[in-house]
DNA sequence: AGTGCGGCCTGTCCGC
DNA sequence: TGCGGACAGGCCGCAC
């Protein structure tokens, strides 16, 4: 499910309920996540204070004095406040149960997810260290992501798509900013001119920036009763829109597969 | 270093 | 109603 913007809105959500409680205990019922669960994560974890809430990319940071624990969302994870007390559902993999009652718990159906603990520089963990700057910082600007691409032969699609360039930018948001950028998504990233890159860098910091914002107008109902982060999507122009119209000049939007992943676009619009 | 895939999982939907 | 296959908002790890 989570693509920046998700991950964001639920780092928000949680933060407030999350940053300076105290771990009372670590509860790992499925330890066979994208990559098993280090044992060592519920036992240093536990009597540690939550510091701060942080994230990199997609990977939630939750830092303490002894060490921080990763958290990343895959595909279909998602993570909610709830009263520990409450009986875990199917796929509820993981509970960070505090002093205070409470418990973040993370449910994860596919379990491409990850639970993992360093305690050196997060930032510096192997998983991390690569990672492109993200989106909507200065680093990423049309300097950058133009010399980045040289040379480069693979899709303008799969570039902005890989993590090691700039993080953040999903499958959803890939398809959507190359629309509002007017590039087509087979084009070689290699072969596209400086000027696009400009539209494309606004095109990427804008299309998040709503997606946020978005999320950041439901961010009071986080913790609901059913436990659903009160997240809704953006009106998306051409993702899962195949045959639709495109909004802008009427012609049937097409979809076509780019490194296993569905692409959507306009073949007017962009080229 | 860049590129191209396979693979990790479960749930849902669609056509037969 | 059951079943097989495709697909789903991610991304590492490997071979070349």
């Amino acid at each position: 499910m989570p693509e920046l913007p998700e991950v964001e809105t639920t780092r928000r959500g949680i933060e407030p309920h999350v940053q300076g409680q105290t771990v009372r205990d670590v509860i790992v019922r499925q330890p066979q996540l994208r990559w098993p669960v280090p044992k060592a994560l519920a036992r240093k974890l536990v009597a540690q204070k939550i510091d701060a809430v942080e994230r990199r990319g997609k990977y939630l940071l939750m830092r303490t004095q002894a060490g921080t624990a990763i958290l990343h969302l895959g595909m279909s994870g998602s993570l909610r406040i709830v009263d520990a007390r409450v009986p875990p559902e199917t796929h509820d993999h993981l509970d960070i149960v505090f002093t205070n009652g409470q418990a973040l718990r993370l449910r994860d159906p596919r379990r491409f997810g990850a639970a993992l603990w360093t305690e050196t520089d997060p930032l510096a963990h192997k998983l991390l260290e690569p990672l492109g700057p993200e989106p909507l910082s200065d680093a990423f600007d049309t300097d950058y992501l133009y010399a980045k691409s040289r040379g480069r032969k693979g899709s303008i699609k799969e570039f902005i798509m890989n993590s090691h360039v700039v993080v953040g930018v999903g499958n959803i948001y890939a398809s959507e900013s190359l629309f509002r950028a007017g590039i087509n998504p087979k084009r070689a990233a290699g072969r596209v001119s400086r000027a696009r890159y400009e539209a494309l860098v606004k095109a990427i910091k804008d299309v998040l920036v709503e997606a946020i914002k978005q999320g950041g107008t439901t961010l009071r109902d986080f913790v609901r009763e059913d436990g659903q982060p009160g997240y809704f999507r953006i009106r998306l122009k051409v993702y899962d829109r195949a045959g639709e119209p495109c909004p802008v000049c009427g012609t049937p939007i097409k979809q076509l597969v780019q490194g296993q992943r569905s692409t959507y676009y306009c073949p007017v619009c962009q080229r």
